[in-house]
DNA sequence: CCGATTTTGTTCTCACGTTCACAAGCTCCT
DNA sequence: AGGAGCTTGTGAACGTGAGAACAAAATCGG
């Protein structure tokens, strides 16, 4: 069955600037790691050093590194500078990226008054909302302004990112609404899975399923063997009884 | 099914409550999905409907299921309500679990205020934070207390996870005192790596990783050959005028 | 009661990701 | 100059995950 391919089967599709998703993911990670060196004066960091910083074993770095270049010195290690300036390139933030947060309620405000985008690469040029009674709320130094304005900002500020922070209700609506204007890159805070035509990309932020997985394991740790039993095999229809359980989709 | 009896070599470790990684961190999912259908009112879904609901496929859908047992019935599908409750149960949540959140600012005060846990199995038990001009504050029907009390309500109300939303540099202070507290779960907001003994789970929010993945491809998508060129091989120290990066670690 | 139809549970294969281990390359000391 | 000592970059082994494919089991119509 197999195709005739010209690739080999076990090679990795490594070249032409292809960077497996997995480390696409810790560059990031790699990135503080080494803001937070260079802030406290270190110059030169091996694979060791940094693999500590950033929470990952060394050998990993060192192979994630390899897919940008060969940017250490043998016997030596990296300069720290250097690296953070090549990392950053890679992932694109030596420029800002414009975005918009869509949904400013709890969450949406939240976000708003954080400073941290600033200082990795990304600007916050609109926040909006389709509530009137939170248009023109004065948050930091930005206005609500209304999600009416929304294909006019993206066409203005080139924004490629959108945040969404609606209820999980109206996010499939908004999220089109994003794609139709020419947003080509989603984060997405509301509890659904939204679908989006090819060419872009979405990245969730769920905190119940977070702490989901925590609870999995920590069930896991104290009752070993005390897990409730149950009937194995009901009758296909009709289930009284059963007794009411969390994963609810409300906004 | 096969009783777990003596397991052949190559099999793979199956039973004995060994469910891989990547299905728990799906299974969370799916329960949403369960419950959105059983909120439209369906009783049985096939797994093509679930997988389009919780957007995988439907084959990786039918062996994540298969992991927990045999709940489905061929040729019909899934009862709805029953294999939500499965699910519900081997997550551990058809239990309520105590949570403390630490720090109450501007993330804190937007999870304070978020309805969404108690739907999802989880109750938050205390509000905490450092700085005297926060404790006392009613946030819904929660106050701020004192971060000093820790040890007092996590004994009293069998706190195993905590959630930390103070700033990257008093976090690794924060979480090794809910360590030692007996807290053996923590979903850490702050941006900087934790370190936990053996047997504490941790799981990190990054809303600044999230964004730079983004723009990883984003960048790959518009200028795919207008990367900036750069020196390959610089002088091992001293970089003088090397663009100011993102990436920061401050709060 | 039987065959057609549907859909699950599982097997097999391939792709991806992680870790080990070590040769290659760099610096420093004698 | 030459050897000792480090540290990188990478090949190879191993483990985990994804997806195609299909046999087994259930329903339904005649
Ligand atoms: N607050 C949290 O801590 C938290 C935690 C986990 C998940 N979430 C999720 O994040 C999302 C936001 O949560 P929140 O607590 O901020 O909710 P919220 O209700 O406080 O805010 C939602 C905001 O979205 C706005 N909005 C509604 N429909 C809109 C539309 N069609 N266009 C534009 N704006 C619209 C509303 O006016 C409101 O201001 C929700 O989906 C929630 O499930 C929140
Ligand atoms: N706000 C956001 O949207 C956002 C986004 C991404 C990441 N983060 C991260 O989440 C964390 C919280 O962000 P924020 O905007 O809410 O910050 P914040 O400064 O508004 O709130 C931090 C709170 O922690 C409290 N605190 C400080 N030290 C403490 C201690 N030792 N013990 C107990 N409490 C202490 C402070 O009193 C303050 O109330 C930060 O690490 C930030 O980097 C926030």
């Amino acid at each position: 069955m197999t195709p005739a391919r010209s690739r080999r089967p076990g090679a990795p599709t490594r070249t032409e600037r292809g960077i497996p998703e997995a480390t696409v993911a810790r560059l990031p990670v790699y990135l503080r790691a080494l803001t937070a060196l260079s802030d406290s004066g270190i110059a030169t960091a091996s694979s060791e050093d940094l693999a500590t910083a950033a929470g990952v074993n060394s050998a990993k770095l060192r192979k994630d590194l390899s897919y940008l270049g060969s940017y250490g010195t043998r016997g030596v290690g990296y300069d720290v500078e250097y690296l953070r300036y090549q990392i950053a390139r890679e992932i694109g933030v030596t420029q800002d990226w414009a975005v918009v947060i869509v949904g400013i309620g709890n969450l949406g405000h939240a976000l708003a008054n954080y400073s941290g985008f600033g200082t990795r690469g990304f600007r916050i040029v609109a926040l909006l909302d389709a509530d009137p009674a939170l248009i023109g709320e004065q948050i930091g130094d930005m206005v609500v302004r209304d999600f009416a304005e929304l294909e006019e900002i993206v066409a203005a500020d080139r924004v490629s990112i959108g945040v969404i922070t609606t209820p999980a209700g109206p996010a499939q609506e908004v999220c089109d609404r994003l794609v139709a204007a020419g947003v080509t890159s989603i984060l997405n805070f509301a509890p659904v899975v939204l679908s989006v035509p090819d060419g872009v990309d979405i990245r969730k932020v769920d905190l119940s399923i977070e702490l989901q997985i925590l609870a999995y394991h920590e069930q896991r740790k104290s009752g070993e063997a005390a897990l409730p039993e149950v009937p194995e095999l009901p009758a296909i229809n009709g289930l009284p009884g059963l007794p009411s359980v969390g994963g609810g989709v409300g906004a």
